[in-house]
DNA sequence: GAGTGAAACATGTATATACATGCCATGTCA
DNA sequence: TGACATGGCATGTATATACATGTTTCACTC
């Protein structure tokens, strides 16, 4: 009766899974300590080697924290990639003191069959996607303007997330495991209805930032046209291990 | 007589650092066979297992690529960070086919102690710095501008480098090892200098990218501006272990 | 009560051994 | 000459064992 799954994959590899869903299901909150590696000798049956070399390879990956002769921890949700600071405009707006406020305004939320827009996108083509749009304001005036196709089966909790308080980018980032992503960024005209939403004139340069998701086979798209001139930027730092 | 190193690291350290030492040297090139771990428990004289940990872990880190049954190879440079592909402009319009023509012209190149602008770059305050400007041509039209400054002292032969047949990022990513890397990009509108030199209005608005790359504590930065017009884009693919 | 030392316990490393798995070259047989 | 089997060799995994190293706890001593 052990706790591993039943697939071909190495012993080792089930241990990680192990441990990564019970992070994942929130049995093991952040900064937690784990059970030592003789517990889980003994609960899952295999040997001590094999669980170290399990959890010292999520701790090279980011997700444990180990202190000799202390013990394991969970550890705090990683920067899994780079510019996962990237359009998090609410934050920036906080940061720039008082006088500023940060608003957004929930413009469209449906859940329909994936379009031709969103099948290019390499949705899962199957169920029906999250689209929204949404555009955050510094005092007022629209800044950016964000479009989201997101599967909901993807995200847990997705559709009661509630998008003035929370970035949506950190919470994607926090809840999707995930196994690639790809950054396309450019700088275009607006179109009619960017520059209508953003209260822009129609061929002004918007920033656009394309962030494409993936988690296993299924994908999310948010795309972020950012108004030239309100002087904001997108910026990432890396620090290799 | 041992070909390990006598600090107090660990074995396997000491055997990692072994073979990046020989990979670094240029001894065990590009793409070479290394030795098999027998033969590496031989001539080093520790156990299979200390040079089995070593190889994975250089493997999983990207310095090797490991075949069953086969053997051990050098790999070839690892993409080290996101964003590598930025701003290789060279290639992409090599890519677009053949009735395109990449250009190049080295507009300026002094060495020259860092003035204020570049030490608000962090650079080593004392040592000369070299300044290039280069202007990138599609059919003779420009449409990206790179601003560099760089210290010579961190890339073996920067200054012979032939700026019109390579990407000078990938050039720099090949050679130093970078410890961390900043991007910053956004959009703004060009200056007197940038309107001239990219042969566009003067408010017209050019994608930037800054890039800052720290090696050690000495930093290399090439900034980026490329002409929106020219429908150009910057993107990255990051696949995580 | 304060300080000390040792036990208990945690992770970290190193080794020997065994077997599994994958690739390739060699040799045999048709 | 071609197809196939096989042995050799490479990496991959799993285990038991031993010891090293760092932290905490707790009892004992002064």
């Amino acid at each position: 009766m052990s706790a591993l799954s039943d697939t071909a994959s190495p012993l080792y590899e089930k241990v990680k899974d192990f441990v990564l869903a019970n992070i994942g299901s929130g049995k093991w909150a952040q900064n937690a300590r784990l059970p030592s590696e003789n517990d889980l000798v003994n609960s899952l049956g295999v040997s001590r080697m094999t669980v170290h070399r399990a959890l010292r390879e999520l701790t090279s990956e980011g997700h444990l924290r180990r202190v000799q002769g202390v013990g394991t921890f969970v550890a705090p949700p990683k920067a899994q990639s780079t510019l996962i600071e990237v359009s998090n405009i609410i934050n920036e707006i906080r940061d720039r003191g008082g006088k500023h406020r940060a608003g957004v305004i929930l413009l469209e939320r449906i859940e329909h069959p994936a379009p031709a827009i969103i099948r290019a996108f390499e949705f899962d083509q199957v169920k029906p996607v999250d689209h929204s749009l949404v555009v955050h304001f510094e005092n007022d005036v629209p800044v950016q303007l964000e479009e989201r196709y997101v599967n909901p089966a993807l995200v847990p909790h997705y559709l009661d997330q509630d998008f003035t308080s929370i970035a949506t980018l950190e919470y994607l980032q926090r809840c999707t495991p995930l196994t690639e992503v790809e950054h396309l960024i450019s700088a275009l005209p607006a179109g009619p209805e960017q520059a209508r939403l953003l209260q822009m004139p129609e061929r002004d340069s918007c920033l656009v930032l394309h962030r494409k998701t993936w988690t296993g086979a299924t994908v999310a798209t948010v795309n972020t046209f950012t108004h030239v001139g309100s002087r904001y930027s997108l910026g990432s730092r890396y620090r290799p291990t």
